[in-house]
DNA sequence: TCGTATCGCTACGATACCGTAGCGTTCTAT
DNA sequence: ATAGAACGCTACGGTATCGTAGCGATACGA
């Protein structure tokens, strides 16, 4: 970030130590936030944890929310969109994996950064993207079938994804009830025979 | 939930000095929460706000959580379960309903309330009163239209649910796109065309 | 080797919060 | 009218948090 600050010398590129220790802080801040959520992760706790002090801390990120905010971004890995030939079987690699991901830890972050983005700017904005990256592997998918002519043109591909990713997302976070592959395939079913 | 306690007097049925203050604090605490969320709500803001001495709340609730908690609680409204004598319109109706009620200010509330209940014993039990009413209304009515003989028997309830509260809470909650009546109909329309 | 960046440590100041104690005042029920 | 309940107010004690300052120790890189 800072990299573009004159320095004496040339510039360091990498000081291994800078690179140890916001691993160090960035790693223990995964698990209490998978553990506590994001009201529950403090600097002071970080820090205790990590080993890492807290004034070192608050030389690599400029506050609290500074630090959540980078250890959230990094939360969200962009799936691979599958490509398999045919849509159906795209979509339940799709629903299936996300549901599965649903089931890991960190996953407990996701209502935290839900209920926060209703109230901070930033944390909407980083929802939207983590949104938009899960969006983006249906819709990619989605069109692909309809340009093979396997789903009707007129169907709103928004539409669908509410309905593959929304019964996920409410049996993981509402219902609590069972969520496995075989309820995600179904969902995937009903989302598709519609166009029948 | 004391008045069992015994009193040389015979028992104070209704005090309006405690009817007062009691909902006085009610109501700061649901705006506070809409406002704030569950985390962001205190017992001196409440207190400062409702003009109620924190001393009065500590006198009615013996703890933060156990106001929070009721405030909570009471937020839960059950729908009137709806009875057009058509499968469908009574689903259009719960639906419709449902997303309506995600709008108002209160709904705020409910990321949090799910938040915390992935951590805190007391909030997943009301999250799962909260859900239950909800899923109520729904079950009663697709069982009903089972009866009639308008849905297959076969069809399992509670994958019907899901596939039509979920979407209508990812476009609350996640997506953020448009929710209103027009999209309520159409997934209501997509959960009963499986059963063509 | 040697300058310097980074580190850990301790100690702050400021704020916010929870929950309680004491005391005098006001209201209610009888 | 009067006892007792409920109230508001102020003031605590204790804890947790954020973010900063100063200092000596250590490890990196030229």
């Amino acid at each position: 970030m800072k990299k573009d600050t004159k320095r004496k010398r040339p510039a360091r590129e990498t000081d291994e130590r800078v690179e140890k220790s916001k691993k160090a802080v960035l790693t223990t801040t995964y698990e209490l936030l998978a553990k506590s959520g994001l009201g529950g992760v403090s600097v002071d706790e970080v820090s205790r944890r990590s080993g890492v002090a807290k004034t070192t801390i608050y030389r690599h990120w400029p506050s609290r929310e500074a630090l959540l905010l980078d250890a959230c971004s990094q939360l969200s890995t962009r799936p691979v969109v599958p490509d398999t030939g045919k849509l159906r079987t795209d979509l339940e690699a799709l629903a299936v994996g996300a549901a599965m991901r649903l089931q890991q830890p960190w996953s407990t972050v996701l209502p935290s950064i839900i209920d926060a983005a209703e109230r901070d700017k930033e944390l909407a904005k980083l929802q939207s993207q983590i949104h938009a990256q899960m969006r983006g592997a249906f819709i990619a998918v989605i069109e692909r079938g309809q340009e093979r002519g396997e789903l009707a043109r007129s169907l709103d591909a928004r539409e669908i994804v509410a309905s593959i990713i929304g019964p996920i997302m409410y049996r993981r976070f509402f219902s609590r009830e069972l969520l496995d592959e075989a309820f995600a395939k179904k969902i995937v079913e009903r989302a598709l025979r519609v166009s029948d």
